[in-house]
Parts: C-alpha cells; sequence; structure tokens
DNA sequence: TTTATTTAGGACATTTTTGTCCTATTTATA
DNA sequence: TATAAATAGGACAAAAATGTCCTAAATAAA
C-alpha cells in the first residue's frame, strides 16, 4: 500500500506527535527504537518531514524532533504520505496504466475509484492527534 | 497499491479471457502489444498464471494462452493477486508492522481494516468475465 | 573554550523489483 | 522429415527501493 519510507515516517511523526503532546522533543535514537526503525534510514525520511514542515529539527545538544501542540490536531495522514510517496495515491491506476482517467477508464477504474477514495478520505481526515489518543492508553502500539 | 507484475498479469489475463470468449487462443507477442507491457517479462507472468492454473498455456507452432470459456466467469481477480503478489493484501498491516493483527493493533488499523475489506471484496466478487464486459464494447480500456 | 550530543547531508552498499536474453522443448505444417 | 513458430526456464542486467556510514555543522553544557 504505502512504501516502507512511507510507513516509517508515519511511524515516527506519530511518536513525535505523542511526545511533543507531552511537552517533550524527542531524538533520531529514541524515534527509530520506539517504532522499531533503522536508524540511518530515519534520519532521511525525517529530513524529509522536517522540510515539508511536518515536522520540526532542532541540532545540537538536547535537540531532536518536535512538532508545535498547537499543529498536532491539524496534520493529516495525507500530508505525510504526500511528502514521502507524492501523489501515486491519488493519480495512480489500478491497474497500471499512466494515470488513472474516468475518460478512458481500465476495466477496475469504477471500483478502484470507490475503494481510493475511501483511503484519500481516511488519510485526509485523520489527524496526528488522532494517531496519539490509542497510544496513550497502550490501546494502539507503533511496535510489536 | 499492486506491483508492476500483477498489474501486468491482471492485464494479460483479462486479454487472454477476451479473446478465448472469441474462441481464440492468443500468443505471447500480441499480449504484450495488446496490454502494453514488456515481452519478456510478460512472459515470466504467464507462466506463474499458468502454473496456478489461471490460464491455460500450449506450446508450439498456432500455440498461446487461453481460458477455458467456462472458467471465465469463475476466475476471480483475487485469484490472479494471489498468483502474484501472495497474500499481503489480505494480512498487511497499513503502517507496515510485521502483519495485521487486531489484538495489538497499529493506531490506523481500525479504518484500514475497512479499507482492506473493501479492496478485498472487490478483488474476490470480480470475474474476469466483468472485467472482460467493457472491453468488447470499448467503454474500457487496457492500455492507453 | 572545549567537549559531547545531536541533526544534515553526501556517498556508498545491499536488496528487491523489474526487465532482458538465450537456449531448450514442443508442435503444426510445408 | 525439416522448418518455423511458439512457450519454458535459467542466467543475467538494470533500475528502484531500502539501508548504512561518514563528515560537517549546530548547540548545550561542562
Ligand atoms: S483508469 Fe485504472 S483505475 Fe482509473
Ligand atoms: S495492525 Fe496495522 S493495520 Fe492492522
Amino acid at each position: 500500500m504505502f512504501s516502507k519510507a512511507c510507513e516509517y515516517g508515519i511511524r515516527a511523526a506519530t511518536y513525535i506527535a505523542l511526545r511533543s503532546l507531552e511537552g517533550k522533543r524527542t531524538s533520531l535514537k529514541d524515534i527509530a527504537k520506539e517504532t522499531d526503525s533503522p536508524v540511518a534510514f530515519t534520519a532521511k525520511i525525517l529530513q524529509q518531514l522536517s522540510k515539508n514542515k511536518i515536522v520540526e529539527s532542532v541540532k545540537g545538544a538536547s535537540g531532536g524532533f518536535e512538532i508545535q501542540k498547537r499543529n498536532v490536531h491539524t496534520i493529516k495522514l495525507s500530508q505525510i504520505v504526500y511528502a514521502i510517496d507524492g501523489d501515486k495515491v491519488y493519480h495512480g491506476c489500478g491497474l497500471g496504466l499512466r494515470e488513472c482517467n474516468g475518460a478512458k477508464p481500465c476495466p477496475v477504474h469504477d471500483k478502484f475509484i470507490g475503494i481510493r477514495d475511501g483511503l484519500k478520505n481516511m488519510l485526509e481526515t485523520t489527524t496526528l492527534l488522532e494517531m496519539t489518543r490509542g497510544l496513550e492508553v497502550g490501546l494502539t502500539y507503533l511496535k510489536r
């Protein structure tokens, strides 16, 4: 569904959001540990998220990553997916034609559109705040 | 969503189904041409589909690929996807945890389940016959 | 001011996916 | 029977995705 990079990105952003709500900045090392992700690869992904203003990074001792509390409930999963995987979720054809196009649809177009819209809707309505809800009370997990 | 191999596989199987309904066997060359797919790569995929009894292959001059007419309406997209991409559509976690597991769900689990079930349902209820319907009358396309 | 800690980013390595090429085998037909 | 046309399958190649390593720069604190 998503690339590994994107999966790591969502997990990382979610963990940063969780920590930010506690008023804490989080180091790359901790993020990688708590999301069970490869450290150096996660670093690259966080660079992307930082450039896209999804997370803020602070260099130097006691530096790390954070998200302004007031932004945690405004950031949508769609922004993260877009920053990492681009718009293929939005324009991709289910059968791999160059782009989805209702004027010359592939045989799965009508059915695929429904599924894609469901996904799109989910990504556009789910906020990082919502992602942290279950984590706080141990109902959901970012690693196993 | 699906691998390139799977996309090519669905397109190839659909075209073979269309031709089989006309009582015609189709060569690899034609399949690749009509689905705008790389010939040799498509050959590999057709080998898989053949091993999985989704298409039948006939060697030699005037050989090619075909599907028994009576099977065209019984073969589901899910069979093709399973033959090529395996069961990750069924057991994959949206955030890349080792496997989707409702007992220790990731933060998108509940929402993801819905989308995945929609996809699953679509794959399991769409037959090759249905895939060919629009093609016959020029309403849908396997290439552009 | 020095040192330790931390992110930024370029270069490189590995793995997976995608794609090609060649030879063997099968089969219809001339 | 010889030839041409077609799939099967192994080996290889290229590209993309994933992942690692190292140095530079920034910053807090000793
Ligand atoms: S054209 Fe294939 S999904 Fe829209
Ligand atoms: S556990 Fe992640 S989707 Fe089910």
